[in-house]
Order: structure tokens, then C-alpha cells, then sequence
DNA sequence: GACTGTGAAGCCATTCACAGCT
DNA sequence: AGCTGTGAATGGCTTCACAGTC
């Protein structure tokens, strides 16, 4: 079991199929080939054994994979086995989207706590919570052992609310506004960018008509 | 310059660049180096310049890109020169955030119509647009030529409302269910994930403290 | 002197192909 | 016979390093 330089592909794709195989384990499926996951997720069964193969040995020659066993296994190596907290900054549109988000509670995460500096959206109700101001922030963190914040501001003010989130101890920051942070390396950080994939379409699309 | 293989994430660097030199112009930035775009969106200096290289020579040696050439460059390459009108099936949870989202139009993304077939959704008014039956879809992809369907459903009734897509012309899907939809090769598809992130988030931080 | 554009090198991920198990 | 696990081969993206231009 090799444990170094596991590629962040083979973890987006580990993602895929964990939901995946919830989906087989739904159905009442026992066993799965890496072909018929392959098929399921789109993409080749060399790389689906590639892929589980970084974390151990999970299937049995010819017969496949037990899929009650390995939704444990992924959801054990991702770390999703146990539920986490989300605090969330921005209260705008997006951050109002992302609260209301039900996907995020499917796989084991909740925001228990919705943040935003504008006193005119600060008490108002975002999907059964409270919009509280920054200042509490600390406080929610510690309540909650919160250890990820999600960043749903403008642009502009993106860096000053990463800054605050570090220092209240914070380790892991999903980004979605759309400028690269400046954060101390032990921190985990992810972007994430609403409309990239859709100028991947009009991209291809443009293309497709010259 | 060349045109084909273009790298997959090349065009999604290309739109990072892209937003990040609309901010430039914002500011009044006349001129940028390779080096600035790099720091701005955190990849290398080479690997900008590389990027740009598939679509033509936009710099000028010893001197830089000019901000808003590159900008508009940058925006023709990714086919976003022009407004695209965009339908949305699916009134939920994600469907809701998905069309009160501002930043699509920001990038010259309109969204058109929202479609449900929940007779309970159907009539209601979802960011100032109403919520029409599927039925109505062909007239609204005509009325407004729109080539592009975003599917915001659940799982289960996914490849159903991308086979009707499909069927009424549509030619690039963006597809926010947790499924590999089976679709002919000529249409553009493109799949996001909305907490794959977060898992590689998790992810790592179980790893760290292992 | 500064910075772009690019062939070549290096590196990393994917795919192949088969040995090994059941 | 069927399917996993994996070393080796392949392919592709990224980084380097420098020639070319202003």
C-alpha cells in the first residue's frame, strides 16, 4: 500500500465513484466490476484499479468488488466517514445558493454557521440559520470544532476574509470567488469557479461552427 | 498559429486569465507580463505564455500584453464575445441557486428559461422568470436560438431530460447530476460536480493529521 | 534590459498487457 | 474463465532555457 503522490485527479475521481457505488448500494447491487464502475462514471477500468489501487487492495480476483465495502472505503479515504462542519462567508446571491445546497448534506457536510459584514443582511434567515456578523465567527468555530470555510464574497474582499478565517484557526478554504489568495501553505486551499466550465462549452461550441 | 489539441486545461486557465484582465482593466492596467498574469492566477509565467501560444502571438517582446487587447482576445478565443442565452431545467435546490447566480451574467450568460415538470413548480417565479412545463421548451430554444441546457435535477431523472435536450437541438449540455449521461459525441458535455471539491478538501485534511 | 515565443527536456498521469488469484 | 493488481510503455502537459524582438 503506497501511500506518496496520490494525483488530485484520482481523488476528484475516488469522489465520483463513491457516489457512485451509493447509488449501486441503493439498488441493492453486491458486486461491481471496474468495467461496469468504468461504464457507470465514464471513464476506463485500467484507471478505475489504478486509482483504487493507491489505497490498498479492495477487490477480489474474479469475482470484482464488494460494493457495500468499498462505499466504506472511499468514504473512509476521503474522509467523509464522519460529518463536518462548514462555516460559510457571503450572504449574497451565491452564499444564499450554497446554504441552500442540499448536495453538500448527502455526503456528510453541513454549514452551521452563515457570515456576512453587511448589517443589512446580518439577522436575516438563509435556509434556517441565522446570518450572523464576522465578529462571531470565533465563537461558531470553536462551538462547532469547524475546521473548513467556504468563501462566497465579491472579488474584493475575498483576501481580507481568507486572512480572518487563518487566523480563527481554520485549516482548509473552498474559494469561489475569482481571485488566487494569498495563504500560509499549511492551510488547504481549493477554487472553485461558477462559470469556467460553462466557457469550456462556448468554447468548444465557437469552435465546432469555424 | 496552431489550432488543434488544445489542452482541456488550457481553456480553463484561458478563463481564469481572462476574468483576471477584466480586474486589470477595471483598475486602468494598461500593460502585463506574462510573470503578473502568473502571480494574479497562480500558475507559472511559461505556462501563460504557453496557453496563449495555441491561439497566436499577443505579446510584444521586451514589453508585455496590452490589458484590454489580451481581454478581448482572450474573450473571442472562448467564444464569450457574444451574449449566450441559456435554458435551465430543474426548479429545485440547485436550480434556484444556479439562476439567482449573477456571476453567469457577468461572463455574458443569460439565462432564458427555467423548466420543471413538478406541477407545484411549475408558475412560479424563480429570479424574476416564471418556471414553464418541459412542453415548452421547444418554443422558448427557438424564440431566443439557444444552444445550450444546463441540467439541474435529480440523478434519477437526468438522462431523460438530456434525451430531450438533445432531441430538440440543443448542441452543449452542463450537467450538475451526479451521473455519466449517455449522449451522441456531437454534443458538447461537460459534468461539475458541486462537492467533489470539498471531498478533496477533506481528503487532505484527514491526510495531514494521519 | 526586459519580456515574449518556442523547441526540447522533464515529469506526471493514463493506458496497456499480463501475471496472479479465485 | 473471469477479474484484479501492477510494472512497463505510452502519451500529454508542464517547465526549462534561450533565441528573438523591442
Amino acid at each position: 500500500m503506497k501511500t506518496l503522490k496520490v494525483p488530485e485527479a484520482t481523488i476528484t475521481r475516488l469522489s465520483v465513484y463513491s457516489r457512485f457505488l451509493e447509488q449501486l448500494e441503493r439498488k441493492g447491487i453486491v458486486t461491481v466490476s471496474s468495467v461496469e464502475i468504468a461504464e457507470g462514471v465514464g471513464v476506463g477500468p485500467a484507471q478505475v484499479r489504478k486509482d483504487l489501487a493507491y489505497f490498498g487492495e479492495f477487490g477480489t480476483r474474479g469475482v470484482g468488488y464488494n460494493v457495500k465495502d468499498l462505499m466504506r472505503y472511499t468514504r473512509k479515504i476521503l474522509g467523509i466517514d464522519e460529518p463536518w462542519p462548514l462555516i460559510l462567508v457571503g450572504a449574497g446571491n451565491l452564499g444564499f445558493a450554497l446554504s441552500a445546497y442540499k448536495g453538500f448534506n448527502e455526503r456528510g457536510f453541513s454549514i452551521v454557521g452563515v457570515f456576512d459584514n453587511d448589517q443589512n443582511k446580518v439577522g436575516k434567515k438563509i435556509n434556517n440559520l441565522e446570518v450572523s456578523p464576522l465578529k462571531k465567527m470565533p465563537e461558531i468555530i470553536a462551538e462547532y470544532n469547524v475546521k473548513i470555510g467556504i468563501i462566497a464574497v465579491p472579488q474584493y474582499a475575498a483576501q481580507e476574509i481568507a486572512d480572518l478565517m487563518v487566523k480563527n484557526g481554520l485549516q482548509a478554504i473552498l474559494n469561489y470567488a475569482p481571485v488566487a489568495l494569498n495563504i500560509p501553505d499549511n492551510i488547504v486551499l481549493r477554487n472553485v469557479d461558477m462559470s469556467v466550465k460553462l466557457e469550456t462549452l462556448t468554447f468548444n461550441l465557437s469552435r465546432k461552427e469555424a
